[in-house]
DNA sequence: CAGAGCTTGTGATATGTTTCACGTGGCAAT
DNA sequence: ATTGCCACGTGAAACATATCACAAGCTCTG
């Protein structure tokens, strides 16, 4: 039903799924109907041959020498990710990033919504933040199990991710997005992704520096953009 | 100076490389004082090989027969990646994510402080987060050049992306971190990493849709875990 | 209906990354 | 000293991913 996977999907390829899905929604809006491999690539800033192989782990959506209907190749993104489903998902720490991922609008707007919020810290349990009651996490287990919850997101301090985790596993969870700088350990069915400030900003440290240092005798043609105090 | 990169290395062997790097500072925290690629590699996740191919980019760092002393591979971390340096950033977007971006403290943990912020939003501009004392728009230019700051951080809205990367690339930012849902484009010398929450939640859901399917006969496996509702 | 012009889908190819396997150097103990 | 063991660093092999290049299929025109 789903798409038929020949050969196996790179996880990167994956990730450019999403951007085709959200940049086919933002073609819709617009009122374009079709759309070639080339126009995709343009807007997601990747290549041609690269947008048609990725469709290809999955089926093949378009029509030769036409391009794809927009409408329809964004069904099958929708389907093929999963969007739709309607996975609700809960959140562990409501502190300044978690208030934030409450607030997210991203969220509802691909369909997933955080139903269930929890916290550690008294003062904030029994607050309301977008509709959702934040509960103590004595109550994690119970919650997640009796609503069935397979996704939660984990914005609590690096010291006590782990920890959490273990009790989010344990209640049935079987995806996490872990926002917390650190290493989880996680049995093999579940499954984990990170976002990770500190990785990117080091990384983009790394790049800089890098670009400065090769970069230190073709100083003059970036002069167009260095424009800094020429006082 | 800064480590010699002989031959390139990967974009995800600089990304461990900041793993390693935490790891590395926890570990001294502890008072370890040595550490085995094997070690490092199973507090990372990663595989004792790849730690050291990944070192090896750079250097070496060891002692056959010995391993790694914690604090001199941990100063060559923060070296190549060029955390130390102090990098001053702007954050441009002080909504609900904006403001968690503010009060992160993994950042200047790292090295890294968020030293001015922007917003389009009247009722915004002038209050003070963290002693970080929001200004308009209209200032971005100016301010970013006087200081001479070359990373910012992106928070705006999906829709107002595009127009404020302009302006700050404008202005003589060399790297950006964007946090909105869209495809930014950038002129080559302008390095761009993403943060992308849907993007994230809809990789998890793609794999669990996977995972629920090729495991439809296996579902005992993972019985210790899927306690759900055994009403 | 034939032919021109376009764009997909896909073998084949090139490139990039990870893993393997082992030589090398270093430490400790006898 | 010599022996035994250990863990790094690295060429080479295996694997994964991206790119190329073209045959196949669609549409439109004359």
């Amino acid at each position: 039903m789903s798409g038929s996977p020949r050969g196996k999907a790179p996880q990167m390829a994956i990730r450019r799924l999403s951007m085709y899905y959200r940049t086919l929604a933002a073609l819709r809006e617009q009122g374009v109907e079709s759309v070639s491999s080339e126009h995709l690539s343009v807007l997601t800033g990747s290549t041609a041959a690269q947008v048609r192989r990725d469709l290809a782990y999955f089926g093949s959506f378009g029509r030769r020498g036409v391009g794809y209907e927009v409408h329809s190749l964004q069904a099958h993104m929708q389907d093929i990710l999963g969007i739709g489903e309607g996975w609700p998902m809960a959140l562990v720490g409501v502190g300044n990033l978690g208030s934030a991922l409450l607030a997210y609008d991203g969220f509802p707007r691909q369909g997933f919504r955080i139903v269930e919020a929890f916290d550690s810290d008294p003062r904030r349990v029994g607050t309301v933040i977008r509709d959702v009651v934040i509960k103590p996490m004595d109550q994690v287990k119970e919650t997640i199990q009796a609503r069935q919850i397979v996704m939660a997101l984990l914005a609590v301090p690096a010291k006590a991710a782990q920890a959490v985790t273990e009790q989010l596993v344990a209640a049935g969870v079987r995806c996490l997005l872990n926002f917390a700088p650190v290493t989880l350990q996680v049995p093999s069915h579940v499954h984990l992704a990170s976002v990770d400030l500190s990785i990117e900003v080091e990384y983009l440290s790394y790049v800089l520096r890098e670009s400065v240092a090769e970069g230190e005798a073709s100083t003059a043609a970036c002069s167009d953009v260095t424009t800094v105090v020429t006082s």
